[in-house]
Parts: structure tokens; C-alpha cells; sequence
DNA sequence: GTATGTGAACTCTTTCACAGCC
DNA sequence: GGCTGTGAAAGAGTTCACATAC
């Protein structure tokens, strides 16, 4: 009942924060206050503080926050308590690549089907896993059912990848195809689009002077006023 | 002038309607509005004529906008009618698939240099490039700079490449690397992190029933009222 | 002294709704 | 009839600033 209330762009930082934490947890640090937490992010520390007591009060006064309880909690509350299963539709380059990343499993996400429409791909191993037809999808899921699907098919084939995924109880999509999809409500879906960024980025290139050579390159002036 | 006043958000979203554009351009649609535009991105049609009309007036009452041309603006206004260059530092497997990665090309983005510390992979050549030595990564660039750096090296070395390439009048990175880095105001930064991703998809999911079997699943409710 | 937690103020975005034009 | 362009209104999100607690 409160959780509906929490916006999204809230949900969205706290996995940034959660790898924060890890980081000063490695360093066996036992408490951090909103302000450190915030340097180190470039975040403000109110918009920590104010984040945070979206789910509760996990501070000390005159203190900060403690580093494992507080990573733990955020943990819990984003469900990476617990281990996920994914299925990658496309085993071609890209798909490759994503098979072979090593940044997955350690979080929790793991692979654990892959499909291609490529007889050449299909039946061949890929460490733990075998490339499956993808015209087995939808059986496959209903088999044997995953949390995630990541889709990395060519974009004309992506928007009904996704909905054979969703249709087959997916509720998940992390797409890399560089294409606009549409997901029903209620099915969370994330796009990974290298070119989009670069193409927003080439805007504020092509303004030149205006922050380049004039004023001296900064970083964020820490007002250390108040 | 007017330029400086134009939000972020709206600059991000240019990209996604060049790219719904170049898909009409290819379908030979001389005309879209802004209602059918948005269907196709789930955007809604005001905020599309409210972003474009930051820049101009592009449409016509009672018709729409001319595909051809909007898309030809927007291009222009992006920066996109022209090509960029760019250098990949991190020549490891992500880098690999980087450089391989069929994308980038089509759209004026091209990987020109690439850099990588392991001495098995520096001189290796890729396609039209040789890998670099990344301790030549300042005077490289100096001797021939390039537009913007893509950083696909390990997380405890990110910070370091990235203010090395900031040092040498690169204003816009794109980092695959999973850590916050800093950069001085002026210089473009986007994050590509699909763990991020994930893990805040996980929230939703542990949410569970709420919107999963409990009520359809449906496509944004089009209120055909007014 | 130091740092949290939080209403209130403020700023940024989105959506509305309609005049104006085709 | 249909659709744009845009002020005004509504809604989100961020930051302030301070009472409260350690």
C-alpha cells in the first residue's frame, strides 16, 4: 500500500546505491552518511536522505547510516536477495557477447535459455546451455518458466519476440533492440540502446564553445557553506 | 540562446522520433501527426508537439508533419548530418563486441581508434584499426582527436581512463564500465549498464500479483472520448 | 557538534484544452 | 472535418531548512 506510492524514479536509483554500498562494505567501512554517499555519486544527500525514507529509517542522527544494514535492507527491498532466472532470445554477435558476460551471474541473474531461428546457432552449446528453436519459445517457457526474457533479435523481429515472451508469463524485458516495443501495464521492460545515447549526446557536442574551452572544466563546486 | 533553455528530457527523446521518422521514410509516408507518432513510440501526442515546438513550427494544421522534412531537421538540430569519431578504450571481449557491433556505422558513428593495456591484444588489428597501447592514449589523441570515447574497460580503471580522455579534449563518453564516474560539467556522459537495469526491474517483479494475473494485460487504454 | 528525516517551497515536466489554421 | 502550437493548469520530482536525535 505505501510501495504503490513510491516513484519510480526512486526505484531506479537504488540499485545505485545498493553498488555504492557494496563498494564501501568491501572496504569494510561501517557507516556512511548521505553526504559521503552523495560525493561520491554526484547526487545530493537530500535527495539520499529523502529517497531512502520512502522505505523507512535506517539512519542515526549525528551518525549516518550503517553500511551492511543498509545494504542489506535495499537488497531486500529490490529483491536481489535472491537469484533470477533469464532466457536470451537472439544467440547471434550480440547474443554472444551477453552469453559470455561476466557481470550477471555474480549479481544474481542468470542465463538459463537461449533461442535463435538460425539452424546453425540451434542445438550448439554455449557453456551451461543449448541454443533452443526459437519457434519452441512459448513451449519452453511454459516448461520451464523464467523471470526475465533479454531480447537481442534484429528489430523487426523484436516487438513479437516480446510478445510471445509476454504471453508466456514474462514480466521482465531487457531489450537491446534498437527499437520502440510495446509492452502491456504491469510488464516492466528496459531498453539498452548505445546509439540513442550517442545521438542525444552529439546535440550538446555540436552547441561547442558554450562550456568547452571557455570556462575552466569543474567539478560540481561544492558549496561548502551551510 | 534560445537553445540553452531547451530541458534535457526533451533533447534525449529527439533521437527516438529521428528514429520512428527513418522508419516512415523508409515505409515512403509523406505525412504523420503527432497522434499516430505517438501510438507508435507510446508517447502522447502532446508531448510530442510541445518537444518539437521548442524548435520551431514543423507542422501543418489539419494534416501533420512532413515526414522528409521534420526527419531532416531533427537530423540537423541532433548533429546527426554529420559523422563523428570515436575512440573505444577497453579492446577485452565487451570491446570486441563494440568494435564488431553493426550499428554504430549506419548512423555516422565510427570507432577510429582503440586502445587496451594487455600486450597480447595491443597491435592486433581489427577491421581498419590497430590497438593502442592505452598509456598512448593522451598523446594519440592530441596528435588526432577524436568526438567522443566509449569506455569499456574494468571498474577500478573507468574513473582514471575517463578523466584521461577528459584531459584530452574529449566532451562526450559513453561508459559500459558498471561504476558512477564523474565528469566536469560540460562533458556528456551516458551510462550503459544493463544491470542497473535488471535490478530495478526486480522491484516490480517481487511486487508480484499485483498487476500480473490479477487484471489483464492490455495495451495503453486508448480513451477514444474527445 | 553532526547528520537524519521530512514538511514546505520550489523547480521541472507533462498534460490539458482551445484558438488558429488547413 | 482534422491537427498543430501553446499558454495555463496540473502533476512530479528535487531541494531547502530545520526540528529532532545521537
Amino acid at each position: 500500500m505505501t510501495a504503490a506510492e513510491i516513484p519510480e524514479v526512486v526505484i531506479n536509483r537504488l540499485p545505485v546505491y545498493v553498488r555504492a554500498l557494496a563498494l564501501l562494505e568491501l572496504e569494510h567501512r561501517d557507516v556512511v552518511s548521505s553526504q559521503e554517499l552523495g560525493r561520491e555519486l554526484s547526487v545530493t544527500p537530500a535527495q539520499i536522505r529523502k529517497d531512502l525514507s520512502y522505505f523507512g529509517r535506517f539512519g542515526k542522527q549525528g551518525r549516518g547510516y550503517n553500511v551492511q544494514h543498509l545494504l542489506d535492507t535495499l537488497r531486500t527491498i529490490l529483491g536481489l536477495d535472491r537469484s533470477w532466472k533469464m532466457a536470451l532470445i537472439g544467440a547471434g554477435r550480440l547474443g554472444q557477447a551477453i552469453l559470455s558476460y561476466g557481470g550477471f551471474g555474480p549479481q544474481g541473474f542468470h542465463v538459463v535459455k537461449a533461442f535463435d531461428s538460425n539452424p546453425a546457432l540451434i542445438g550448439r552449446r554455449e557453456g551451461e546451455i543449448v541454443i533452443e528453436d526459437v519457434q519452441d519459445l512459448g513451449a519452453s517457457l511454459q516448461r520451464d518458466p523464467v523471470d526475465i526474457g533479454i531480447v537481442a533479435v534484429p528489430g523487426h523481429i523484436a516487438q513479437t519476440v516480446i510478445d510471445v515472451l509476454v504471453a508466456n508469463g514474462v514480466r521482465a524485458v531487457l531489450n537491446y533492440a534498437p527499437i520502440a516495443v510495446r509492452v502491456p501495464t504491469g510488464v516492466q521492460l528496459r531498453q539498452i540502446d548505445p546509439v540513442l545515447s550517442l545521438q542525444s549526446m552529439t546535440y550538446f557536442l555540436k552547441q561547442g564553445g558554450l562550456t568547452q574551452s571557455g570556462d575552466l572544466p569543474q567539478l560540481e563546486a561544492e558549496a561548502s557553506g551551510a
